[in-house]
RNA sequence: GCGGAUAUGGCGUAAUUGGUAGCCGCGCUAGACUUAGGAUCUAGUUCUUCACGGAGUGGGGGUUCGAGUCCCCCUAUCCGCACCA
């Protein structure tokens, strides 16, 4: 009988449906495992080929674990809040939860023809008002905590409240707390919340309603439409991420991620550990006595070389500091400044632009008086938002100061009797190597003890202290979008207050249209009916608003990365709907043991959901302060484009790669890969393809049109986006599973290419029709040894995540059989289990011909025998008193006379032996061999 | 500019982690079988040479009996951050 996939796929799809061969239980006495992948956005495009790489290396380890004995949680779900099916929304009036159903089903349809074992019984969608509630929830409880900086966690900020009431905490700014009305409590109170609203400088485009990332503005336009944007400052909710930076530092070092993706996160962090120094202002103005700049600085040693200070134009002292000389020349500095995209300043970057504010600062441990200059090239959102300039010894100042002729002083040299540098002149020196020099008490010193010296001294003289800065940002929560999770939040008197928790889930409103309002408010002020009821706890019509009873609620909703940060917490106990997850669940499943997915979100989610966790975890909910234990990222696929050439002469003449006529070609053409076969153009089928290649003619090599490629971003017009459905269709969800691990390391970026999938198709025929006919005879001692060297390397290959050299093995095994015409049931049979994980659907097949019931995919994982292993002929590595190794081969009936011989007989031995023989030598087989001399 | 990674046949890759470089697959060459196929099987395929042999893991140096693997210096490509004081 022929492989016939089409027939063995969905029988097995469908008994796996039905017997729910892949549910987990909550409680088992099997150790527990928890494999995740990154749930998808369901996109109308559905899914390519990339997507599947990284569901089929976790699926294959989620089924090897699971036939090792574990009770393997292996869910999946859909981050089905976003901005493409608003958009779509928005052009066609189509309701984003339709479009967003009707993506889902398709990729369900997709997901379904590839075999995964996951468990849908748990599946969830950030859009299902069942699952949001509780991201509602995860944000009422970040508005009710603040950090404690001393404990060290996050901590109700009723406890907060309490202290001030008792008059045990004082307030920060020296006001008295009794005094306060609510208004002015609750603004307060706001500094300390995790969930905080506060004036952020955004990109608005007043003509789109909405603000923008960074990366929708170009020179200060739109990018869709073309429309001017500002600078604006709005209130918007924020995440205090920030409170957690170090915590997410500290905590790389528990989990088992790449080396990269770990440096990623903490240059993203970005802790720098320096000092802050005030700085006091010189002036005659009684009003400005006991004015002073804070600046951070990661270069105290630096302080004697100080010749200038520069604040940033949002610096709030620069309207008290600047003489009347110089107020217009600043305030037009200032607004020309403001009036800058974030993309315009970083686009001119390398452009020195300054004003002087006519004000002059003194230098703590110098008395020095130093001018104060504004420039855009400090930034408001860094340490305090201004800086002491060293131009001798950093190069931004240095720019600066060669710019306005402000002068540089050398403070640090390679030697501390050297004379001054004259490589001064052209640029600073920005090491840290070397020695302080006119640097009053710290010269002669390393910069390394001079940085600690002039803390101690600053700190001791009360003009600062050491320090720590973060380049983390907070995480602005607040999106003027539709299609989000509503936040739990209504106004009164302007102040924002929580939706009772029993009340949720808030559920997103209908509304007219998915547009901004008229006024500028985002889509969520069309709803008709979007107002709190605050006595009768619902929510009530629009109209019913009178500030008494009845109250606004919030209009944003909230960005991509809320849904996304707490699901796999959810997928332990998805049907819960009296909390978030059972502390039963959560005490059993505790964490991801295994998260798969692209390094993409190494700067997104993988750090908001690591704060999200570490929150959970201080208010008791998650058990684990770190969600992911071990991640693997899978690498981009890239596309492999198809490439004809038409000639320059000829409109419809087109010739292929390797001919000489290709030099009189025009640009080479996109043509679509499913048109091409091993790089071969079908040209009937490119003839049909567009009625502008309708008459085309070919210029043959061979009798064949052959295709020039590039590797390129997948993308529809590049015509190179493969559809992993076409690849089903054709060599059946195995042969496409296999073909993927096949291609490459899974965490290595690499073009996709069906090229090969031929070989791994042709592979598991062979294997098929190693089952012809299974018969009960003795196999030979040469193929058990192979059956066991195949369990081992496949075990070994899967425990370290090498899925590519899987295939190979199984493939050089197969030969092996194959070549030797063993249908011995001894070996075909341990055979079963080890494909399962890669082909479950041939291997299934295959288990039940020869006779078992049940599932192979529940069978246990085959055990090699290292007995079996050294049956024929085997090679010792060996080593020379425990420091040198090498290999020597040796026959199966090899004594120790032939070891010592072999041995002696090595170059390593002759060199260390000098033609003696070596006294004893141990060897253990496949382990080490110890040589005495 | 800073940080990280990678570099092996025509192509994707492998190498028991310091021990015979090129497994497996694609492609290619030759052949077998054939009811002519996008099927199956066999042999060959790093380069160079008629051959013996020689060279060879981006380039240069080093450690070692022995280096694709470890160390130093370059070069190229990819990724992340980017006026972060």
């Amino acid at each position: 009988m022929d492989y016939n996939f089409n027939a063995i796929e969905p029988k097995w799809q469908q008994f796996w449906r039905e017997k729910q061969t892949y549910r987990a239980e909550n409680c088992s006495d099997k150790p527990h495992f928890y494999v995740l992948d990154m749930f998808p956005y369901p996109s109308g495009a559905g899914l390519h080929v990339g997507h599947p790489l990284g569901y089929i290396a976790s699926d294959i380890y989620a089924r090897y674990k699971r036939q090792c004995g574990f009770n393997v949680l292996h869910p999946m779900g859909y981050d089905a809040y976003g901005l493409p099916a608003e958009q779509y929304a928005i052009q066609t009036g189509q309701h984003p939860a339709v479009t967003t159903e009707r993506n889902i089903a398709r990729y369900r349809e997709q997901l379904d023809k590839l075999g995964f074992s996951f468990d849908w019984d748990r599946e969830v969608r950030t859009c299902d008002p069942r699952y949001y509630r509780w991201t509602q929830w995860t944000f009422i409880q970040l508005f009710n905590h603040y950090y404690d900086e001393r404990r060290n966690q996050a901590r109700p900020v009723s406890e907060l409240v309490a202290r001030l009431d008792s008059g045990e905490e004082p307030m920060r700014d020296g006001r008295e707390w009794s005094t306060l009305n609510e208004a002015e409590k609750q603004r307060y109170l706001m500094d300390f919340r995790l969930a905080y609203l506060a004036d952020i400088p955004v990109n608005w485009c007043p003509e789109l309603g909405t603000v923008l990332a960074n990366d929708e503005v170009v020179g200060g336009l739109s990018v869709r439409g073309g429309h001017p944007v500002e600078r604006k400052l709005m209130r918007q909710w924020s995440l205090r991420i920030t409170a957690y930076a170090q915590r997410l530092v500290d905590g790389l070092e528990q989990v088992d991620w790449s080396e990269s993706l770990k440096e990623i996160q903490r240059n993203w962090i970005g802790r720098s550990e320096g000092a802050a120094v005030w700085f006091p202002v010189v002036s005659d103005d009684p009003a400005l006595k006991d004015v002073r700049f804070e600046i951070f600085t990661t270069r105290p040693d630096t302080i004697f070389g100080v010749t200038f200070m520069v604040l940033c134009p949002e610096h709030e002292l620069i309207g008290r500091i600047t003489t009347p000389a110089q107020r217009a020349e600043v305030e037009a500095y200032v607004n020309w400044a403001k009036n800058r995209s974030e993309r315009e300043r970083q686009a001119e970057v390398k452009k020195v632009s300054g004003v002087f504010t006519g004000a002059y600062a003194l230098n703590p441990l110098t008395g020095e008086r130093v001018p104060v200059w504004v420039s855009d090239y400090v930034l408001a959102g860094y340490g305090t938002g201004a800086i002491m300039a060293v131009p001798a010894h950093d190069s931004r100042d240095f720019a600066f100061a060669r710019h306005f002729d402000l002068p540089v002083r050398q403070v640090v040299a390679q030697a501390p009797d050297a004379a001054e540098d004259t490589a001064l002149w052209t640029e600073s020196m920005d090491s840290k190597s070397g020695y302080c020099v006119n640097s009053g008490f710290v010269t002669g010193m390393k910069v390394k003890d001079a940085m600690r010296a002039v803390i101690d001294k600053i700190d001791s003289m009360g003009v600062g202290h050491r320090t720590v800065n973060y380049r983390l940002r907070d995480a602005i929560f607040s999106r003027q979008r539709y299609w989000g999770e509503p936040f739990p939040i209504y106004y009164k008197d302007n102040i924002p207050y929580t939706i009772p928790e029993e009340c949720l889930p808030l559920t997103l409103p209908e509304v007219s249209e998915f547009k901004p309002t008229a006024t500028g408010e985002p889509p969520l002020g069309h709803a008709a009916c979007w107002a709190w009821d605050e006595a009768r706890r619902c929510v009530v019509e629009t109209s019913k608003i009178d500030n008494k009873t009845v109250f606004p609620l919030e209009l944003s909703t909230m960005p991509g990365f809320a849904g996304s940060s707490g699901y796999y917490l959810r997928y332990m106990d998805p049907h819960n709907d009296e909390a978030y997850f059972s502390p039963q669940a959560v005490s059993y499943w505790k964490q991801v043991d295994l998260y798969v997915g692209g390094a993409e979100h190494g700067t997104g989610h993988l750090i908001y959901a690591r704060f999200w966790n570490k929150f959970l975890y201080d208010i008791g909910m998650a058990v684990m302060d770190e969600p992911f234990r071990k991640l693997i990222n899978q690498g981009m696929i890239q596309g492999r484009s198809n490439f004809v050439y038409r000639s320059k002469t000829d409109n419809n003449l087109f010739v292929s790669k390797n001919l000489p006529g290709r030099a009189e070609t025009t640009v080479p053409i996109h043509v679509d890969i499913n048109l091409v076969d091993n790089d071969v153009l079908d040209v009937e089928r490119f003839r049909r393809w567009r009625p502008e290649f309708a008459d085309a003619r070919f210029e043959l090599e061979e009798g064949r049109y052959v295709c020039g490629w590039e590797v390129e971003k997948m993308s529809k017009s590049m015509f190179n986006v493969q559809n992993p459905d076409d690849l089903v269709a054709r060599y059946g969800a195995d042969t496409l599973r296999l073909y993927e691990m096949f291609l490459g390391p899974v965490e290595q970026a690499k073009p996709w290419d069906t090229n090969g999938i031929e070989g791994v198709f042709r592979f598991l025929k062979k294997f098929w029709r190693l089952y012809d006919a299974v018969d009960d005879s003795q196999p030979s001692p040469a193929m058990v040894k192979l059956l066991h060297q195949t369990i081992k390397k496949v075990t070994d290959d899967i425990e370290r995540f090498s899925f590519n050299t899987i295939v190979s093995t199984m493939m050089i095994c197969t030969n092996e059989l194959t070549a030797s015409g063993c249908h011995s049931r001894a070996v075909l049979e341990p055979l079963l289990p080890l494909i399962a994980p890669l082909a479950p659907h041939i291997a299934e097949e295959l288990w039940h011909q020869t006779g078992h019931d049940g599932s192979v995919c529940l069978a246990a994982w085959p055990r090699y025998d290292d007995a079996q292993l050294v049956e024929s002929g085997f090679t010792y590595p060996v080593s020379f008193n425990g420091k040198m190794r090498f290999t020597i081969e040796l026959p199966a009936d090899a004594g120790s006379d032939d070891a010592f011989a072999a041995v002696a007989a090595h170059p390593a031995g002759q060199k260390y032996l000098a033609g003696a023989t070596p006294k004893k030598v141990i060897f253990v087989p496949k382990k080490i061999i110890n040589v005495v001399i």
